[in-house]
DNA sequence: ACACGATTTCTAGCAATGCTAGTTATTCGG
DNA sequence: CCGAATAACTAGCATTGCTAGAAATCGTGT
């Protein structure tokens, strides 16, 4: 079996390349710029043997977001476990969060603004997904018995930050205010009800 | 000059008329489904005339949301003055948009997520979308004196809120559970303040 | 060494999209 | 009632996602 094990590491290559190379042009040139045509001149390779990959470009969508996934919940981890005090770990994340979204936009926006049919919230979600909330859900525990509605709060604030500045609809400079802002709010609210 | 009075006004309500048709057929089946050819359909002209109008579909997306923020302007202002408590009226405005971003979420969609070139926070910003800001900044005033920093973050909370939602990335069950976590967030650390 | 069968890959094309050039129809002033 | 200006339409372009059918490639058995 060893001719079709080496098909199928061909094959998986392809694929990686495939999605690599559709996450690095749409962060080049956004999301607009990966049409098919483009992507398959980049990997070398016509049209059809995408769609031998994946079901379509929402797929490849997909593909991207699950990988970007991994990265956030690795730069979210990263961010707490420097932290020891657990008002700087959920500033640390938050601040991670942001970072994350700011420097790759088109790997955000394949994640949590395009429409990529991925389950949230249930037994079928990523795990990588399930790791990066639950990151946020270990840095709000401390200020909460009950930390899952929070989070979703919490989340929903940074990824409100996120996208309303990328598209120019709140400006650029405050931003870091901002941050301490929310979790000044969250950590205060704790305070109290410790 | 009545004549050329006449073909003005019907111009400006054939124009009224497509930017309403678009923003049905966009709240019917989607903004995907808004294509020039469907719209010119609609409104019983041909495709050019659509460009005679508007500089192209962007622009009339733009028209869309820009009528829009009237019409969130209005209900923030209602639901602001129909609370005689600063928190219950806070909790008034944000559910007010959170209900206004639920039913009309194509219209939402055209404000606040699609690219629509319309300036935010500036001289340029369009009065109505002033006024739609300037109630949440009078809903959060009596809890922060300097309320423009923590109105833009509420307003991302919010924001956040819609879109996740609406995107499946969040459960429908807790929503309102999440607007009280929110309201209760600022008002408390209001009070504390104070 | 070579031809056959299966798999992979490519060329060519479809329907739909936003947008526009150039022609036809309409309207109004003299 | 004619001519010029205005308005609207038909037809078409380039680009998009996607696919059918031909061509090429590869592994195998004689």
């Amino acid at each position: 079996m060893s001719i079709a094990a080496r098909r199928h590491r061909e094959r998986a290559q392809r694929h990686d390349l495939i999605v690599a190379t559709a996450r690095d042009l749409a962060e080049a040139e956004g999301w607009d710029a990966v049409t098919t045509r483009r992507l398959a001149q980049l990997v070398e390779y016509s049209q059809p043997v995408l769609y031998s990959h994946f079901d379509g470009k929402d797929a490849i969508v997909r593909a991207v977001a699950i990988e970007g996934f991994a990265d956030l919940a690795a730069q979210l981890t990263h961010a707490r476990s420097g932290a020891d005090e657990p008002g700087l770990a959920l500033r640390a994340v938050c601040g991670a969060y942001l970072a994350f979204a700011a420097e790759r936009p088109a790997l955000y926006e394949a994640m949590f603004v395009l429409p990529i049919d991925v389950k949230f919230a249930s037994e079928e979600t990523p795990p990588d997904l399930k790791a990066a909330f639950g990151e946020l859900v270990g840095a709000i525990k401390p200020f909460d018995a009950h930390p899952e509605l929070r989070t979703e709060v919490v989340w929903a604030a940074l990824h409100g930050l996120a996208v309303l500045r990328r598209g120019g609809r709140i400006p650029a400079d405050a931003q870091e205010a901002r941050i301490d802002l929310l979790v000044s709010q969250i950590s205060e609210a704790g305070s109290l009800r410790a």
